[in-house]
DNA sequence: TAGGCCATCTGGTCCT
DNA sequence: AGGACCAGATGGCCTA
């Protein structure tokens, strides 16, 4: 009976750990109900996300799409970078070294952009890791098609992407808390870019089409303080730049 | 079929 | 003593 009783606790407190997972799916990047991320894919991009945000408060500039993106998928498999390239409506074969003709690619160098990386004394994963030669990029060169995002047009020449992505799953849960103009983080510098509808939280519907207010949440309270400094901080970044 | 991912069970350890 | 936390083992499911 103790066993039992124990085995039920222990249930429950990995359902709590995997409803804390599912919430930092939809905090991170590419959100998506139907492709989801693996669990240490999960934690991994909110690693390189929080640190890609923090660098930018730190050099207080903006930074281009690439150095971004290049952040985000450091250290992450295959699959997941190919997740987010394409919710970025970007060919991953841009940025990612061993697939690109780019003569600045080849011939080892490593990318510059010193991110979260890999812990020291740990193992590195089995599918490598990002490593670039290159600096950043202005935004053409990963990018020449048209800028409005659209799901429904080839973002980029064949590269595999099942099912189709759509950036608006990003920062879906915000919805609901954040007003026109106070887009978190930032983001609506890439507005043009990653929003086709002129209202910049018009797209934040993630493909799949469930909107936050149909998830089973509790009104959470807005907390005001650390979070919106950040807010203001960044959209004052992007808006200077 | 192998490998990745996951949920669950289980026993050990630590904390209150 | 009981609960929380952790890591190892196991089996199921899915995909390449």
């Amino acid at each position: 009976m103790r066993r039992m009783k124990a085995n039920a606790r222990e249930r429950n407190r990995m359902h709590g750990l995997n409803d804390a997972l599912e919430g930092l799916r939809r905090v991170v990047p590419c959100y998506s109900k139907t492709q989801k991320l693996s669990k240490i894919e999960t934690l991994r991009l909110a690693k390189n996300y929080i640190w890609a945000l923090s660098e930018v408060l730190h050099s207080g500039k903006a930074p281009d799409l690439l150095s971004f993106v290049q952040a985000l998928c450091k250290g992450l498999s295959q699959p997941t970078t190919n997740l987010v390239a394409g919710c970025l409506q970007l060919n991953p074969r841009t940025f990612l070294p061993e697939q690109s003709s780019d003569p600045h690619l080849q011939g080892g160098g490593s990318y510059s952009f010193q991110g979260p990386g890999l812990t020291p004394g740990l193992p590195s994963p089995p599918y490598g890791h990002l490593d670039f030669s290159h600096g950043a990029k202005p935004l053409s060169y990963v990018y020449d098609g048209p800028l409005l995002t659209d799901c429904s047009s080839p973002a980029f020449d064949g590269a595999p992407l099942s099912p189709p992505l759509s950036v608006n799953g990003n920062f879906s849960s915000f919805k609901q808390e954040v007003a026109a103009g106070d887009f978190p983080f930032g983001l609506q510098h890439y507005g043009p870019l990653l929003y086709a509808p002129t209202h910049p939280l018009d797209g934040l519907m993630g493909f799949d089409g469930h909107a936050p207010h149909e998830r089973n949440h509790a009104p959470r309270e807005r907390s005001h303080a650390p979070h919106e400094r950040c807010m203001t901080t960044l959209n004052a970044i992007f808006h200077e730049s």
